[in-house]
RNA sequence: GUCCCCAUCGUCUAGCCUGGUUCAGGACAUCGCCCUUUCACGGCGACGGCGCCAGUUCAAAUCUGGCUGGGGACGCCA
């Protein structure tokens, strides 16, 4: 036996569905709470239904577990553990709490013992007055187990001392607290934790979005980000704090500070989270995140130079949501047959053709085409032309990059190039030529 | 239908356990201003909440009850 203030948890993650962002929470809020009282965290895969588990579902939820930057000390397998289960059920039936029928165990409450109490850490004592039915089949025909019964002989035999998991399963616990009863075996604590709810409010489901932690991944968000974010999900580290890393929640988080209001899950919350956690990162690690990012997305053309490659990934750091944004907002600086975005309009009825013209001329006889002699060049021309700076600057943007926004613009000037800009200015009197 | 859980700004939350220090603090979103090269970033500010009704108390967001509202569970799925 550990000493009581070392936990034994375990997150069950059945594998016939990726890890959505329910689980990977209750996943996380079970590793911390082992890793902050030192204790052990395990892993049940609790892949009982053969025809619905399915490897690559197992793969990537280990995967995304990892990912997330957790780690577990033990791992199971409920379905290698089927011959425990028939056993423990024969014993029932021996002692006479459980009798069979075609082919499968039926266990019968023990009604003398109705009022059963949940002992919940995070919402008290729970009280049911009434249990659903009389019996309840514990290994169904085809000599598999049912949920509450394998999971009530591995949470006792693991020596569970806590069972964190989603609210969900509060109606299952007074069947299982009967269950460890019949089997002699002490009844552990649990913490229910609140459900992620969709941001309309009702169930999280893909009708509104990602769930799973693999789409979040693919989309481009980080997982320290994510972690992050789920944490603060019906938890917080109090303080008005809000960035905190796995590594300096697991010192202060306690199960006991969860609370118990289901939390609407926010698209906005993250994106900002997201954006918060990629500005932190120094240039070299906002690098080779989207190097690894990038892998498989076809997203660069095949011949692209590296080093430019890199300069463009830089202008965009700071203004990220996530690190797909790169494929819309940076397009433009690998390909060139973009066409002006729709809310571009506005800005280009006004026909600079002459001036955007002078402009070019004097970018092809400037000496060095960095951002500060292009800056310098670019505000004495629309002085020396009689416009504002900024009366220039839209419509160029809009010839650089088909678009009304971006990063700085001079600065995207020196890392396109003087000959793709001129090309590019040449192109937007073009379009005036063709469209007046 | 039966059982269970929950209830602070639109959303996430701090405060609630141990009632007065709170005409309720922070964040996201929204809006405004400043900066500026547009957006963004950054800075400043605004908007906005204790669901309702009783009760206890000198005093309630904080304690109690009811109501209302939201959510969950009722499979030989997990």
């Amino acid at each position: 036996m550990k000493s009581s203030d070392q936990a034994i948890v375990r997150f069950a993650p059945s594998p016939t569905g990726y890890l959505h962002i329910g689980g990977a929470r209750t996943c996380l809020f079970n590793w911390l709470y082992a890793r902050h009282t030192k204790g052990k965290f395990i892993l049940r895969i609790e892949d009982t239904d053969l025809a619905r588990s399915k490897q690559e579902y197992l793969d990537e939820i280990l995967e995304s577990i990892k990912w997330l930057g957790m780690d577990w000390d033990e791992i199971y397998y409920q379905s290698k553990r089927f011959d425990l289960y028939r056993d423990y059920a024969q014993k029932l039936v021996d002692a006479g709490r459980a009798y069979r029928k075609d082919d499968a165990v039926f266990f019968k409450y023990d009604f003398a013992n109705t009022n059963v109490e949940i002992d919940d850490l995070i919402r008290g004592k729970i009280v049911f007055n009434e249990l659903p039915k009389e019996e309840e089949v514990i290994i169904k025909k085809d000599g598999t187990p049912t949920y509450n019964f394998s999971c009530c002989i591995d949470d006792a035999l693991m020596e569970m001392s806590l069972v964190i998991r989603g609210e969900d399963h509060i109606s299952n616990t007074p069947k299982q607290i009967l269950m460890y009863k019949a089997l002699g075996f002490s009844v552990p604590q649990f913490a229910h934790v609140p459900l992620i709810m969709s941001e309309e409010g009702g169930r999280m489901s893909k009708r509104y979005g990602a769930t799973s932690i693999r789409e979040y991944k693919e989309d481009g968000y980080l997982a320290e980000a994510i972690a992050n974010y789920l944490l603060l999900l019906s938890w917080s580290p109090g303080g008005n704090r809000e960035i905190i890393t796995l590594a300096e929640a697991k010192d202060i988080f306690e199960i006991k500070k969860v609370n118990k209001t289901a939390a609407a899950f926010s698209m906005d919350k993250l994106n900002w989270m997201n954006s918060e956690y990629i500005k932190k990162k120094s240039p070299e690690e906002y690098l080779s995140l989207v190097e690894e990012y990038l892998k498989g997305k076809n997203f660069l053309p095949d011949n692209i130079d590296k080093e430019y490659a890199k300069k463009v990934f830089l202008l965009f750091k700071d203004r990220l949501s996530k690190l797909s944004d790169l494929f819309v907002r940076a397009r433009f600086c690998f390909y060139d047959d973009y066409t002006y975005d729709e809310d571009t309009k506005e800005i280009l009825q006004r026909n600079l053709s002459k001036e955007i013209k002078v402009l070019a001329e004097k970018f092809s006889a400037l000496a060095n085409f960095n951002h500060e002699e292009v800056e310098k060049e670019f505000r004495k021309t629309a002085t020396d032309l009689g416009l504002k700076t900024k009366e220039l600057v839209h419509p160029v943007r809009v010839a650089l990059s088909g678009k009304k926004v971006g990063p700085s613009l001079f600065e995207t000037m020196e890392v396109l190039g003087r000959e793709r800009v001129v090309a590019m200015l040449k192109r937007l009197i073009d379009y005036w030529g063709a469209n007046v």
